[in-house]
DNA sequence: GCCGTTTTCGGCCCGACTGTTTTCAGTCG
């Protein structure tokens, strides 16, 4: 019987031997574990299902993953303990994965703190380091036992990884602030930033500057700087009072497309173009391409990925997920742009749980150049936010009516509703209701722990109801807050290809549900999507950019989304 | 330990910064 192991803790257990493997200075092997803890830490199914489906072979099969490793992980499933990891860990019986977190702090010293002080845990390692006794060590000093003090105190504090929609407004500012300086020529933002994920980890700013000093003394003694990790000529780094770390890069003007692709990646993704570099018998660092001592590309990215022989690929699509593969055979998908929608299609008034009035928000759509937008509130389960029922909704159409005739035909106000779906899948507002509506969104608030065959009825049992339009936030997942409910997606997409319903990529930056993967399985099922900002107040009308960015990292193209159509043309792809 | 249009052996990304050194090791991305 297979012990069920997450792949959570499969990985971290990888990736434990791989820091044990390096304290001892054995070479390349930290870098096989590594890579294999990140494979399993980003598989899709559970390592537990996939050797219980095709045993050795199948775990051998994950990229990453060879034969030593794939019987690791089979004694891990078999007898819940992996020899291995247990001979390593009695060498340094540390709290390496809680020491780790120290910026500064790798291996290395972490086995010297250990042989040397019988450090083993963060509150070992804090006396240790009150207690002045760090200092003493050999190659250590004053400076390393001050920096593991601060980075004991940011630990306290810390947040780990940054919603992108905390993120990029605060970039954004600092961008306008550095680019400003006479001293800046260019200046971009790098990083995962770049690729707009769900979360970013940290901040990359890349500047080219042929006086760079002035850049760097300006960039460490911002407002909000709290601490200065590195300050130098090319590089500096510091951490801002929300927890953020930033870099700031100075490179050459004929390196900037190459600093600006590296800094950019994902590593996997450059790891990959260095690789098609080195096999040309060329070399691809920050600095540019080089055959020999001579540069031959790296002033825009554009010229790069034209050197190495395929297409520009876009930022979000940089994961090394088949992108690098279709830009060789000159199939990347033309992805939808950050200018293509034309309405929003998720929106909560004072009817319900939202703060403004239909008015305002039409209004404030009409300032945001939007053609239309459908009025989604809540039904009359979702009792706290005041939800509407078959009576009242017919009352609110009234005053949308009223609003519409006020603001002429510059926006069309679209009559809709987040219609609950029942624990059953059955809907909380009757099909003669429904079926007068323009848009007709459904969406799970309750009930979230049933079972994943039970939960996967319900929501199809929804969508087949030949009134509904959209499944909003199909998953149900809060980032960083909440697990998506047990579902199974792909049935999911195939029900939602036979009745034509559309899925929604929900914008809140703290939702962004779907996730890429889902997403690019919509696209090749021919399932349409719809981007909404799901506000709940007028400012969130201008998180549409969150969920575009999301449709990208999908290879969602402008004909996959169906609010990219003229209204008529809209209407037109709604299944009724 | 993994991997393969350099394919079953022999490579494996590499440069910047810091802190401790006095030429470099460790860490980071």
């Amino acid at each position: 019987m297979v012990k069920r192991i997450s792949n959570q803790e499969t990985s971290r257990l990888l990736a434990e031997i791989g820091e044990y493997l390096e304290m001892e200075g054995i070479p390349f092997k930290p870098r096989a574990y590594e890579k294999a803890a990140q494979a399993v830490g980003e598989l899709d199914k559970g390592v537990s299902e996939i050797y219980e489906a095709g045993g050795l072979k199948a775990l051998e099969g994950i990229p990453g993953i060879g034969a030593s490793i794939a019987k690791k992980i089979e004694e891990l499933l078999q007898t819940g303990r992996l020899k291995y990891y247990d001979e390593l860990k009695k060498k340094v019986p540390v709290d390496l994965s809680g020491l780790r977190k120290i910026e500064g702090l790798g291996p290395k010293s972490i086995k010297k703190l250990y042989e040397e002080l019988g450090i083993k845990t963060i509150a070992d390692l804090e006396k240790a380091a009150r207690a002045g006794k760090i200092a003493k060590l050999e190659h250590f000093g004053a400076k390393s036992e001050e920096n593991i003090l601060k980075g004991l105190d940011f630990l306290k504090k810390a947040t780990g990884r940054l919603l992108l929609g905390a993120v990029l407004p605060k970039a954004r500012l600092i961008e306008k602030r550095l680019g400003e300086l006479k001293e800046v020529e260019r200046i971009a933002l790098a990083g995962s930033l770049r690729r707009r994920k769900e979360t970013i980890g940290d901040l990359d700013v890349l500047v080219v500057s042929k006086k760079p000093k002035p850049v760097m003394d300006f960039f460490v003694s911002m407002p909000e700087v709290v601490h200065i990790s590195a300050h130098g000529e090319t590089k500096s780094a510091v951490k801002l009072e929300s927890g953020l770390d930033v870099d700031l890069r100075v490179v050459p003007a004929e390196s900037y497309g190459a600093a600006l692709n590296y800094f950019t990646g994902s590593k996997d993704h450059n790891v990959t173009l260095r690789e098609m570099a080195m096999a040309k018998g060329w070399k691809l660092n920050e600095y540019g391409l080089f055959k020999g001592n001579k540069q031959i590309a790296g002033k825009t990215e554009e010229e790069l990925y034209a050197a190495l022989g395929m297409d520009y690929i876009e930022p979000e699509m940089r994961e090394n997920t088949g992108e690098i593969k279709a830009a060789k055979k000159h199939k990347l998908p033309k992805l939808i742009g950050y200018g293509d929608l034309l309405g929003d299609l998720q929106i909560q008034t004072d009817w319900t749980d939202g703060a403004d009035s239909i008015e305002a928000y039409a209004q404030a759509a009409i300032q945001r150049r939007h053609k239309y937008i459908a009025i989604t509130d809540h039904t009359k389960r979702l009792a706290m936010t005041g939800g509407l029922d078959e009576k009242k909704i017919r009352k609110q159409w009234a005053e949308i009516d009223q609003v519409q005739k006020k603001i002429g035909p510059k926006l069309k106000i679209l009559k809709g509703t987040e219609c609950d779906i029942l624990k059953d899948g059955s809907l909380d507002l009757d099909d003669e209701t429904l079926s007068q509506l323009d848009v007709v969104g459904v969406a799970v608030h309750s009930h979230f722990d049933l079972p994943r065959e039970e939960q996967t009825r319900r929501i199809i049992r929804a969508i087949k109801n030949p009134n509904v339009d959209i499944l909003f936030h199909p998953t149900g997942r809060l980032i960083g807050k909440r697990e998506a409910y047990d579902l199974d997606m792909d049935a999911i997409i195939k029900a939602a290809k036979e009745t034509g319903a559309v899925l929604e990529i929900d914008a809140m930056p703290d939702r962004l549900d779907l996730k890429d993967e889902y997403i690019r399985k919509c696209v090749a099922a021919g399932v349409k999507l719809a981007i909404d900002t799901d506000a709940h107040s007028i400012p969130h009308l201008d998180f549409l950019e969150y969920g575009i960015a999301q449709a990208r990292r999908g290879w969602a193209q402008k004909s996959d989304v169906v609010n990219t159509r003229p209204l008529e043309a809209f209407l037109k792809l709604l299944k009724k």
